[in-house]
DNA sequence: AGCAATTAGATTGCGCCCAACTTAGTTGTG
DNA sequence: CACAACTAAGTTGGGCGCAATCTAATTGCT
């Protein structure tokens, strides 16, 4: 008895915790907005590099499977990133369907000037260790839960 | 000693992070996006339409602070919730600067059929009762150190 | 070998999000 | 009262996210 929810209360609630994502994930979009200015990036651009900061060289597709994200995406992004220098792009020779990203030397170069990015994020969430920890956990459970959930 | 963190352990842990909220944003959206097709609306959109089920009318600026959403992202969809048959939008005669957003008969009758997303959407989340406050509650904490600390 | 199924990437289209700007109405101050 | 400052919506433009579609290359099956 005591754990029956009314109606009208988990309409409140699911508002609350969806909303809540979806307006904590704004909020870091936008601290990031201002942080990554100076390197004129945008957040999902700044994902990209971080990647190829890990790995020198990837296929879109690794690099898609690693960010979630699909070549609608990833094309026009990684256009932006060749124009803008960062990195250059050529067809694998093994298997010509997969194209190869590379960092240039200016994109290389541009993993000093973020370096400072992480602690300042960390600086600006204002989480302890602790909920840091807390929050990235939970977040990889519902995220897992989601997935399974929908197909 | 103990609490330093070296570099590249906070760019990894930066990206966890970040990635996890955006990740879980993504999924979440992506259930949203099976749960609601049948309705025929949006995540945002059901957003809306959630404020609008429970305050019956409001004026653009009041739904734009309440989901934290501004007139670029509102106009048009309100417009669509509008040309859906969903809402009616009129001047305000107080204030003819403000534009009320009302909900016709059929978006008040959308209300029903929305009844049972919210239960689909927590059983998704596959989250007990204390993770999904847990999550809420730094979600909010996190989200107001952000916006504090991006002015 | 030959052909269907699969895969990688690109493109198109729509909706959201935000920044910057415009227009119209309101408020405040001299 | 007049006029500057402010406020509410709307519009425009750029970038992201995703579904759907297309092309080209590869793989698998017979």
């Amino acid at each position: 008895m005591t754990t029956e929810i009314r109606a009208d209360d988990l309409l409140r609630l699911d508002r609350q915790l969806c909303f809540s994502l979806h307006a904590a994930s704004r909020a870091f979009t936008g601290v990031y907005r201002t942080v990554l200015a100076d390197l004129g990036l945008t957040y999902p651009q700044y994902l990209v590099m971080l990647t190829l900061w890990e790995h020198d060289e990837l296929p879109v597709k690794e690099i898609g499977d690693l960010l979630r994200l699909d070549s609608g995406t990833l094309s026009p992004l990684l256009k932006r990133l060749e124009t803008a220098g960062h990195v250059h792009r050529r067809r694998s020779e093994e298997d010509e369907r997969s194209v190869v990203v590379t960092l240039t030397p200016e994109g290389e170069a541009l993993r000093a000037r973020a370096a400072d990015v992480p602690r300042r994020m960390a600086e600006a969430s204002g989480l302890t260790r602790d909920e840091f920890q807390t929050l990235r956990a939970l977040l990889a459970t519902v995220t897992t839960n989601l997935d399974r959930a929908n197909l």
